[in-house]
RNA sequence: CGGGGCGUAGCGCAGUCUGGUAGCGCAUCUGCUUUGGGAGCAGAGGGUCGUAGGUUCAAAUCCUAUCGCCCCGACCA
C-alpha cells in the first residue's frame, strides 16, 4: 500500500478517552475509532490485523477438524425463553422488537442458535463427534464499556461449539480445542499461559483460560515454576504449610499502641515483621450475625475464598464498624482473636505463627507473643487468603509466580446444559435417544488486538508481533521528490517485495525523513527498508527491525533473501 | 445503579470563579524555502461554546432541565 493514498491520519497527542496503552496506540495509529460508547470502526490498517489474526485462528480451528459457519447476529427470543436465558441474562442482553412487536436479542453468545441448529441437524451418533465454530460479531450491553477495543459492547469472537454422544468424546474434543487454542495464541507470537478457571459455576469438568501476559492485564494469575499449573488468582489455592509450628517461646504481654490503625504502622512501632502480625476481619455471618476472618499480616483476604465458608455471608460484607463496636466491643484497628466474642475462622498461614502480635480487644492496645492453644483456644484452619510469589504451588511440584493477564480464550466442557433445554439428541447404538454433550470454546479476536499490543510496544509506539502486523515492511524512500534515482530504485524495490509476497507499507509521502520514521514506528511495522542516494552508491539498502537500535547494511541485490530468513514465522 | 469529573475547531487545551459577543498549540489549505529523526516563514479556512429553556441591555460564563462522555465502585465474563 502506498501511504499517499491513505487518507487517514494518525495522531502525535493522546486523546483523553483513552486510558490504557493499547487504546490510545491504536487511536494514536488510526487502527480504530469510536462511535459511540463501547463500538469502534476498525480502519483499515487495524482491519488489516484483525484479518491476520482471524486467519490464524481459522487455518487452526480448521487444521483440527472444525467446521466454519455463520449464525445471525440477531436470534429470537424464543430460544432464549426456551433455555431460560431469556429471564436469566439481565441487561447485559440487548433485546430489540422488529415491526411486528416480535422479540429478538443481539447475541451475546450463540449456544441457543448452535444448539438449535444441531437438534433440527443431528440425528445419529454416527454424526458425531462435531465441532462447529463462526467468527461473528457478538453485543455485550456491559455496564461500563472501557479501554476501547479491550472491553467493548460490540465485539467479534471466534465460538466453537462441539457436540458429543458421550463423555469420552467430549474430554477428547477439549483436548483437541486445548492444542489449537495452544497454537493459535503461539503462532500469533504472544506471550499466553492457560489458566484454571472456575469448574463449578458451568459445571463439567474442564474449563480453562487463555491469558496473554501483561503488567496491564485485569487478572491476576498464579502459576508455577515447576510444571504447567496456572491458575486464577481468586482461585488459587493457599496451601497450609506442612512443617510444625514452633514453640511458644514469648510471654502473653500487652503493649500500648496509640493510633495504630493499620498493619504497617504496628510493624513499624514494634519493630516487627508485618508476618509476625495477624489482622482479623470483621464481616457480616450468613445468620445475620457476625464472623471473624484472621489472616497474617502480609497477606489479602480473598472474597472468594471467604464467601465460600458457610456461616460467611455471600457475597462478601465487611461489618460496619458501629455494629463491631457495639457487639464486641472493640473497634477496628485493636481487633484479636483472643477473647473475642464470635465465630472465628483463621488463615492456615497465620495458625502457623508464634508468639505473634494481634489487637487486644481494646483501644489503643495491642498483644505480643500471642500464641494459638496456650493464650486462646486452638482453632481449625481455613484457606482465606490470596496466595502470594513464593507460596509452594498446590500442584506439589514447584513454587508459585504471580503475573497479570488478559483473558483472551476461554475453553469449557459444558455438558448437557443447553443439548438438554432445546432437547438436543441423537440416537444411539440401542436407537435410542441420548442428548448430546456439548464443549464451548471461545476467542476474543477484537481483544487478542489490543491484547498483543498491551504485550508489545514501547514509547515510539506498537511492536507488532509479525503473525500479526499489518504489513510486514515498511520501505521508506529519502528525498523522493528531489532524486529520480532514489524513485526509480524505490518503485522497483516496492514491486519487487510485493511480488515476492511481502505485505509491503510504502511511505512514499512528501514529507521529511523524521515523520516517516516516527510513523513506521508508532505502527510498529516488524522490517524497515530504507533507500537513499548514499546506499544507492554503494548498492546496500539499509535495514532495522522495530526491535533493533541499530541499522544493518544490507546489499541491495539479498533483499528477498534476507527479508526471509529474517521473518521469525512461515 | 452509587460516588466524582468533563462537554469550547478534527485532536489536546485556555477562557467560566468576577457576564461585554471566542482564543492557543497540533492538524488542514495556499505560496516560498527546506528534506537522514515529528521543518521555517508568510497567509488562509474551520466553532449556533453538547442541547433546550430561563435570568439579563448583554450568556461559553449565572440558574434549571436534559443528553452524551470519562474515572472509581458495585455488576458481568
Amino acid at each position: 500500500m502506498r501511504l499517499s493514498a491513505y487518507p487517514l491520519q494518525n495522531m502525535k497527542e493522546v486523546p483523553a478517552e483513552a486510558e490504557v496503552v493499547s487504546h490510545q496506540l491504536m487511536l494514536r495509529a488510526g487502527l480504530i475509532r469510536r462511535l459511540a460508547a463501547g463500538l469502534y470502526t476498525w480502519l483499515p490498517m487495524g482491519l488489516r490485523v484483525l484479518r491476520k489474526a482471524e486467519a490464524i485462528i481459522r487455518e487452526e480451528m480448521n487444521r483440527a477438524g472444525a467446521l466454519e459457519l455463520l449464525m445471525p447476529t440477531i436470534q429470537p427470543a424464543e430460544l432464549w425463553q426456551e433455555s431460560g436465558r431469556w429471564d436469566q441474562f439481565g441487561p447485559e442482553l440487548l433485546r430489540l422488537s422488529d415491526r411486528h412487536e416480535r422479540q429478538f436479542v443481539y447475541g451475546p453468545t450463540h449456544e441457543e442458535v448452535i444448539t438449535d441448529i444441531a437438534r433440527r441437524e443431528l440425528k445419529s451418533y454416527r454424526q458425531l463427534p462435531v465441532n462447529f465454530y463462526q467468527i461473528q460479531l457478538k453485543f455485550r450491553d456491559e455496564i461500563r464499556p472501557r479501554f476501547g477495543v479491550m472491553r467493548a459492547r460490540e465485539f467479534i469472537m471466534k465460538d466453537a461449539y462441539s457436540f458429543h454422544a458421550d463423555e469420552g468424546s467430549l474430554v477428547e474434543g477439549y483436548r483437541l480445542m486445548h492444542e489449537a487454542y495452544t497454537r493459535i495464541f503461539s503462532r500469533m507470537g504472544l506471550k499466553f499461559r492457560a489458566v484454571l478457571a472456575d469448574p463449578g459455576a458451568i459445571g463439567g469438568t474442564g474449563s480453562q483460560e487463555f491469558h496473554v501476559l501483561a503488567d496491564s492485564g485485569e487478572d491476576a494469575i498464579a502459576f508455577s515454576d515447576g510444571d504447567d499449573y496456572a491458575a486464577n488468582l481468586e482461585k488459587a489455592e493457599a496451601i497450609a504449610p506442612t512443617s510444625p509450628r514452633s514453640a511458644p517461646k514469648a510471654a502473653l504481654t500487652q503493649v500500648a499502641t496509640p493510633h495504630v490503625k493499620t498493619i504497617a504502622e504496628l510493624a513499624k512501632l514494634l519493630s516487627v515483621p508485618a508476618d509476625q502480625c495477624i489482622k482479623t476481619l470483621i464481616v457480616d455471618g450468613a445468620q445475620g450475625d457476625l464472623v471473624a476472618l484472621v489472616i497474617r499480616g502480609d497477606h489479602e483476604l480473598n472474597a472468594i475464598k471467604a464467601q465460600n465458608l458457610p456461616d460467611v455471608a455471600s457475597p462478601l460484607k465487611m461489618a460496619d464498624p458501629a455494629r463491631i463496636a457495639a457487639e464486641l466491643g472493640a473497634e477496628i484497628g485493636f481487633l484479636g482473636p483472643v477473647g473475642l466474642n464470635c465465630r472465628i475462622h483463621v488463615d492456615h498461614a497465620a495458625l502457623h505463627l508464634a508468639d505473634f502480635i494481634c489487637g487486644a480487644n481494646r483501644r489503643d492496645a495491642h498483644l505480643t507473643g500471642v500464641n494459638w492453644g496456650r493464650d486462646l483456644p486452638e482453632p481449625s484452619g481455613s484457606d482465606l487468603r490470596n496466595v502470594v510469589a513464593g507460596d509452594p504451588s498446590p500442584s506439589g511440584k514447584g513454587i508459585l509466580s504471580i503475573a497479570r493477564g488478559i483473558e483472551v480464550g476461554h475453553i469449557f466442557q459444558l455438558g448437557r446444559k443447553y443439548s438438554e433445554a432445546l432437547g438436543a439428541t441423537v440416537l444411539d447404538e440401542q436407537g435410542k435417544a441420548t442428548t448430546m454433550l456439548m464443549g464451548c470454546y471461545g476467542i476474543g479476536v477484537t481483544r487478542v488486538v489490543a491484547a498483543a499490543i498491551e504485550q508489545n510496544h514501547d514509547e515510539k509506539g506498537i511492536i507488532w508481533p509479525e503473525p500479526l502486523a499489518p504489513f510486514d515492511v515498511v520501505l521508506i524512500p529519502m528525498n523522493l521528490q528531489k532524486s529520480d534515482r532514489v524513485r526509480a530504485a524505490s518503485e522497483a524495490l516496492y514491486a519487487q517485495l510485493t511480488a515476492a509476497g511481502f505485505d509491503v507499507l510504502f511511505d512514499d509521502r512528501d514529507a521529511r525523513p523524521g515523520v516517516k520514521f516516527a510513523d513506521a514506528e508508532l505502527f510498529g511495522i516488524p522490517h524497515r527498508l530504507v533507500v537513499g542516494e548514499r546506499g544507492l552508491d554503494s548498492g546496500t539498502l539499509e535495514y532495522r527491525h522495530r526491535r533493533a537500535a541499530e541499522n544493518e547494511e544490507l546489499p541491495h541485490a539479498d533483499v528477498v533473501t534476507f527479508l526471509k530468513s529474517r521473518q521469525s514465522h512461515q
